[in-house]
RNA sequence: GGGCGCGUAGCUCAACGGCAGAGCAGUGGCCUUUUAAGCCAUUGGUUCUGGGUUCGAAUCCCAGCGCGCUCACCA
């Protein structure tokens, strides 16, 4: 049974008193001939002294009752504008019934002409008006307060960021710099799927439920079909699936959906997040690069119109990142610069790992893991923090890329790159492994290298090998985190702020 | 999983071993162009939960729950 505050029942006394007086505080339709943005525009473009009619609807943000009259602004889709209810236009009792019925946060439907106050504020001038949907709960917030330079302040918000996660629709209803998050991060995925659209990408769906997962080193969700009798997993990535597309003749494909990974929550890992793959015939990883590189311009310039963004990645800590060209650094070099090791003389792990000890006393490495996986230390340890302005970071070690091909001429190391900006990882491409035989040995290899860990070994895709037995076209393929670019081109240094839910525990 | 920190009214926060408070929101009153409206009055608390120390605990200690930051993990 639900327990009301001393404030909500207030307004549930109210509900009951506007039913009594045959009033649905719940009513199905409503009417409205303006946002507020058009009421305003059309005040401005009607000649001095024609009657401009609206009518508006939208939920109540602040009101002002003054005894005979009341000023109230209401805030809908477009934006905020204010109304006026006065006797004279009104009557005494209509006046006091929005000031006894109507609280913040009410959605209200408000009819009127539209005038202008003393101080030429654009201003419904109410001759009719009527609940729309009376809310129970008030809205966490107080006021914003647009001051004579144009910004807001505020005075009293929801700040605290479980709240705001747990309680997204409130978080949104007062904190209009959320919305225009979530805008953004819908106007990236457009402009992404038109530029891909615009390449001659197909858009694809593959499956979430899977019989088996691959595609990347990950612990997956395990759930359960009844009638079919198996356990299934929740994709770790699209991978493997849209590779199959390429064997089928379907030169150019690409999804945009959501993966899942039963690893830690942080910064930048949420179990779920939303990935791009694509996957080109007869693309290297070179021209995945070029393709990228213009991918992303394409998205800065259609949803901001420009190629730089400040990206503040912890509390005064600002960069300004740059993404018209992306520099390109070969990972062998970048890990010298910045450790001092040249990974290129060193062939085993016990080599490496007597380097990066003997350099590095304070380094931890562990000692237990594959060459690929020191070097993937050294990444992470030396390079990935200097990897501030936009960088393709290319020619990864063999044994930690098991999908990518190798280099010609150089064994230990495959056409890789992935993309660094802000210190972060945001995408990863390789040119793609399509010999058959070589694919089946780098299973195999992995069941060796991930022996101590069940699940994260990745297992043996017997029909994915048989696919690739009919022959698939050299081809590149990319992976990028949506969350992650939507992080970069927001300035927002939490994956959960980019997330309309992101995972939470159960509440107490 | 480790470390650090936080949890007090609807929201934002004080009080830090001695009567649990403020602003906003709410309620009642005054107020015909306000915009943080103003003025007067006023309601509202399991101080996250459970133990403990103490004459006395929001405050100190222990455990738990939740969250944040950070480290580890993470192709």
């Amino acid at each position: 049974m639900t327990e009301y505050t001393q404030l909500q029942q207030i307004r549930l006394q109210k509900i009951e008193e506007l039913r009594t007086q045959g009033i649905n505080p719940y009513p199905t339709r409503a009417e409205r001939t303006h946002t507020s943005l058009q009421a305003i525009a059309a005040l401005e473009a009607a000649p001095e002294g024609e009657p401009v009619p609206a009518t508006l609807a939208g939920r109540i943000r602040a009101t002002r009752p003054m005894g005979k009259l009341s000023f109230a602004h209401i805030e809908d889709g477009a934006g905020k504008i204010q109304l006026f209810f006065r006797i004279n236009e009104l009557g005494q009792e209509k006046v006091d019934f929005f000031n006894k019925m109507f609280d913040l946060g009410d959605f209200i439907q408000a009819e009127g002409l539209m005038m202008r106050t003393r101080t030429g504020e654009p201003t419904l001038q109410v001759t009719d008006f009527r609940m729309l949907a009376k809310a129970v709960s008030p809205l966490p917030a107080d006021k914003d307060v647009e001051q004579p330079d144009g910004t807001i302040k505020r005075y009293a918000a929801l700040e605290d960021p479980e709240l705001r996660a747990r309680q997204r629709y409130a978080d949104l209803a007062v904190n209009p710099q959320v919305r225009e998050t979530f805008r953004k991060r819908a106007a990236i995925i457009k402009a992404l799927r038109n530029f891909l659209d615009s390449n001659d990408f197909l858009e694809v769906e593959t499956p979430i439920l899977q019989p088996l997962y691959g595609g990347a080193a990950a612990r997956p969700f395990t759930t359960h079909h009844n009638e079919l009798e198996q356990d299934m997993y929740l994709r770790i990535s699209f991978e493997l699936y849209l590779k199959r597309l390429l064997v089928g003749n379907l030169e150019r494909v690409y999804e945009i959906g959501r993966d899942f990974r039963n690893e830690g929550v942080s910064y930048k890992h949420n179990p779920e997040f939303t990935q791009l793959e694509f996957y080109a015939a007869y693309f290297d990883y070179l021209k995945v690069m070029d393709l990228t590189e213009a991918m992303i311009g394409h998205v800065c310039d259609a949803v901001f119109g420009s190629r730089k963004f400040t990206f503040e990645k912890e509390p005064g800590k600002v960069y300004e990142l740059d993404f018209t060209s992306w520099r390109r650094l070969e990972m062998r070099q970048g890990i010298l610069e910045t450790s001092g090791i040249d990974i290129a003389e060193h062939p085993t792990a016990e080599s490496l790992f007597q380097a990066i000890v003997t350099r590095h006393p304070q380094a931890k490495p562990d000692p237990t893991v594959t060459r690929g996986k020191l070097i993937d230390f050294l990444l992470g340890e030396f390079l990935e923090p200097t990897l501030i302005q936009p960088t393709f970071l290319y020619d990864y070690p063999r044994d930690i890329s098991p999908l990518a091909k190798p280099k010609p001429g150089d064994p230990l190391t495959v056409e890789r790159f992935e993309g660094y900006a802000a210190g972060f990882e945001l995408c990863n491409a390789f040119t793609e492994l399509n010999d058959p035989l070589d694919q089946e040995q780098r299973f195999l290899d992995m069941q060796e290298d991930y022996d101590d860990d069940e699940e994260e070994k990745n297992p043996l895709d017997e029909d994915y090998l048989r696919a690739m037995r009919y022959g698939m076209p050299p081809n590149g393929g990319f992976g990028m985190g949506i969350d992650r670019l939507t992080m970069l081109l927001t300035n927002n240094r939490s994956i959960r702020e980019v997330l309309l839910f992101p995972a939470s525990r159960n509440e107490a």
